[in-house]
DNA sequence: ATACATGTAACTATACATGTTACAGCTAAA
DNA sequence: TTTAGCTGTAACATGTATAGTTACATGTAT
């Protein structure tokens, strides 16, 4: 798979709807600010509507945050945008008749559970802080 | 993000080489654990090697930690093996002429530093503890 | 009615992980 | 020194996910 920049492109989405409450909030004019396309912007502006974290409706184009932006982390922009539920993946596909090949797993599981949930307390709020 | 098992798989090569010194360490072996191919084997080691993380000689099937076991850490062979610096990539093609697709870059990029120093620190050691 | 918006399916191009074949070159043992 | 088996690596095939694009059904508002 390819590095993806949803989560980038998710959280300038965001960030652009909550700053200019009162522009153009069409599709096409974040697209442009994204430099992208409107299409793509509709895609990534579904997934965070399914997440609960953004409002709108067919037709308006007047989408909304659906929380305060305090309230709106990283994290959960992240888990919107993204379907593997963590960062790090496992090789499933390893040997069950070897001894280390049908461990493995199970311990590289112990250790990123340990990590992402270390880690999911460190997320950024949206980067209002640019306002 | 990523969908790679590269990392997974270099922690159980590791692992593998580091539990079992006497056995047969080919990649031929190796890939059979990991049930795979020689060559992505080889190709993970090449890694892992340029990575001074491992030491290997051609034509001769004795690999070896280049270091004590408890001093390799998990991001350690994730740089290795993975190019990118961070987990999280950001779109670097936004619109520069719009003050949040020129501002964004920054404000992203501070968050994931931040988000991925503080995750530096939190990295597992080799799983040796399935021994 | 008309213009413009969203929501979404479908197709394409691209990138990258992984699998595979092939082979040059090294090692060790008979 | 011949032989078997290994590493290292290039080259190509394949599978899959992202991102760009076209098309269109449907809703909104004047």
């Amino acid at each position: 798979m390819k590095n993806s920049t949803k989560l980038s492109d998710a959280m300038h989405i965001l960030t652009y709807i909550a700053i200019n409450p009162n522009h153009d909030l069409s599709s096409t004019q974040i697209a442009q600010s994204v430099n992208s396309n409107p299409v793509v912007i509709r895609r990534i502006m579904s997934q965070l509507k399914k997440a609960n974290l953004l409002l709108s409706e067919n037709g308006k184009a007047t989408p909304s945050l659906a929380h305060d932006s305090h309230n709106i982390s990283m994290l959960d922009v992240y888990h919107a945008v993204e379907n593997e539920p963590t960062f790090l993946k496992i090789d499933d596909q390893t040997n069950p008749n070897c001894p280390i090949g049908s461990q493995i797993k199970t311990v590289l599981d112990t250790d990123y559970t340990s990590i992402q949930k270390r880690q999911n307390k460190k997320w950024q709020r949206l980067p209002l802080r640019m306002l």
